[in-house]
DNA sequence: ATTAAGATGGAAAGCGCTTTCGTTAGGAGT
DNA sequence: ACTCCTAACGAAAGCGCTTTCCATCTTAAT
């Protein structure tokens, strides 16, 4: 391996010169700047950062800690645009994202571990909020993405707005009778698009009764089954639901095709996310979409803006939602 | 930041001693393990990764440089899957994952910046294997997902054997008239696809028209739409026809029903690896299954073992593909 | 009691870099 | 000719850790 060493030998400068030079100080001549680049050349030197970060503190990774009660990590169809996005932004300024894995060594928690890391920033994806107060209370620069935590920053939809729409929308479809398949009460997420329902559904003078909403679990396919069987049992099944997630969504609308019944015809299926395959399936999914990119943009914004201490105070930044109609929603 | 000599001090022991016990070496007294171990609770220590990544040369982590000519990075829905199963194999050997960027500083290569960053391995991810001569002639363990490369070691489907796959279940279902829609020939795995395709046609002693084999780009939906609307053009359209990737497939369904068509009634659709969409779209997607599960575990042992100096020479893991029978495609 | 062997602990160098603070040389000003 | 300033460069300390090698202290064997 080829240090600086090499390089201040090769050119018969010093060390600190050469540094000086990869570090673009003022104070070196030309003549000094080009011997040594030509070297850098010539000796295919390549600084080595953790020496780098060791000297300087800073390490130009960021951590990403991702959900995993979902299971399927970094291959969920919404955050991992959310993380491109993220991605996107910080590499135009050469930040690198490290994946960390939980079970290292004999330190369980995420957090000692990016600690370990020495990462300038964490951006912690839809954790269920345990983890939180560590990351809230250390001075490593944090932002949380879906789940808004005090004292510190965070960015998501505007989830109860979505909830709203939803309503709104199949309200003036015509539909009375519409029910929520809600998602687990211990996810902000899903407890902001329940309280959007309610507000709509009582702003339009609407009784909803208590089994017209039903947890659906952690938004996936198999909850939406399971929840749209319990809704189709009731004595008065609904004409429409409102499903807090697209892959719940899907399960309901396969569970109610397979009980001989028609979407949008007999009951409308309204979902949230506007994952990619929304609009590929039968019928395509209307649903509330969230902007991933945007997201994915703001929280690398406001994590970069903290680890450059521009932004001392904590603040959230709250996402637009928009309706997107397709064809699984028809009017009464 | 508390260090390994904060340790020694309130444990009266020498720096060595801490980190002999810290590292498990077998020549530290019990009472020095717990003294230790106890003051490195109390005072809340973390150890500095930079400095062990320096002093020993070994960083913990594996760099993943992803194929960027697809747009999608790590949202790609094939590939966000192998990469997850392939975290989750390494993580069992407490390797962190790092995504570098591309345009890092002044060093454009990806592979200065892995190198730069010390990385003890490097996955890569369906690249065009422009950079591949770098990877394979240096001596950072490497290995390559979706393209073999001489002098490194790759895994990937079996392609061909898909391609086969494929061409024999339709032509049992009495098809004669097959065409294919082929990813760009830059590809690896289009190549080998379409080379299954033609073996397989020759085999059943089927003429293929040179206009039957449609280039669709990069596996995009908009490539499959394009390329079947040409499919559609001719004078005598086929009535099946194997598509050499999903997203793909999906395009040229739409295409079909868009000209009033039926799939699988008026021509059959067999697609190409198997991602979430294609259960649930309409109709659901008859296609060639690629074991991404096992794609990505198999990357992950055969590059932990170059690693660990387990295996010295390169090797190919071929993955077995598989026929998943669904809707789209029907007998003659 | 004496010695050898094993167990335990520590000094110090080194990993590759940054950064502070001095030093030196040359040019400007008088 | 002399002083003063500035520009250019370098010595050395330090970042937090590992690891080699040596010193000391026990313990068991004779």
């Amino acid at each position: 391996m080829t240090t600086i060493y090499d390089i201040a030998k090769a050119t018969e400068y010093s060390i600190t010169t050469v540094s000086k030079v990869l570090n673009n100080y003022p104070n070196v001549s030309e003549k000094a700047k080009k011997k040594v680049l030509q070297a850098v050349e010539e000796l295919g030197y390549t600084p080595n950062s953790s020496a780098r970060t060791l000297a300087t503190n800073k390490s130009w990774m960021i951590g990403v800690v991702f959900a995993e009660h979902l299971g399927v990590g970094m291959a969920h169809p919404f955050f991992s645009e959310v993380i491109e996005s993220f991605k996107k932004q910080v590499e135009l300024y050469d930040y690198d994202l490290l994946f960390v894995s939980r079970n290292m060594g004999l330190q369980k928690r995420t957090y000692k571990h990016l600690k370990h890391r020495g990462v300038d920033g964490v951006v912690v994806v839809q954790s269920l909020g345990e983890e939180a107060i560590e990351y809230s209370t250390s001075k490593l620069p944090t932002v949380f993405i879906d789940m808004p935590i005090e004292k510190s920053s965070a960015v998501y939809s505007d989830n109860k707005q979505g909830g709203m729409l939803a309503v709104d929308y199949l309200y003036g479809l015509g539909h009375r009778k519409i029910a929520h398949i809600a998602g687990r009460d211990t996810m902000f997420t899903a407890v902001e698009r329940t309280r959007g329902f309610k507000l709509a559904t009582r702003e339009k003078g609407l009784t909803i009764p208590e089994q017209y909403i039903v947890d659906g679990g952690y938004y996936s396919y198999e909850g939406g089954r399971e929840a749209m069987v319990r809704l189709l049992g009731l004595e008065a099944p609904p004409t429409a639901v409102f499903v807090a997630g697209d892959e719940m969504a899907l399960g309901a609308v396969k569970v109610i095709k397979e009980a001989g019944l028609r979407v949008p015809e007999d009951i409308s299926v309204i979902g949230f996310d506007d994952i990619p395959l929304s609009k590929h399936v039968d019928p395509p999914l209307t649903t509330i979409r969230q902007d991933k990119q945007l997201i994915g943009q703001q929280s690398a914004v406001l994590l970069l803006d903290k680890i450059n201490g521009l932004s001392k105070n904590n603040q959230d930044k709250i996402v637009p939602v928009q309706l997107i109609k397709r064809n699984s929603c028809s009017a009464l």
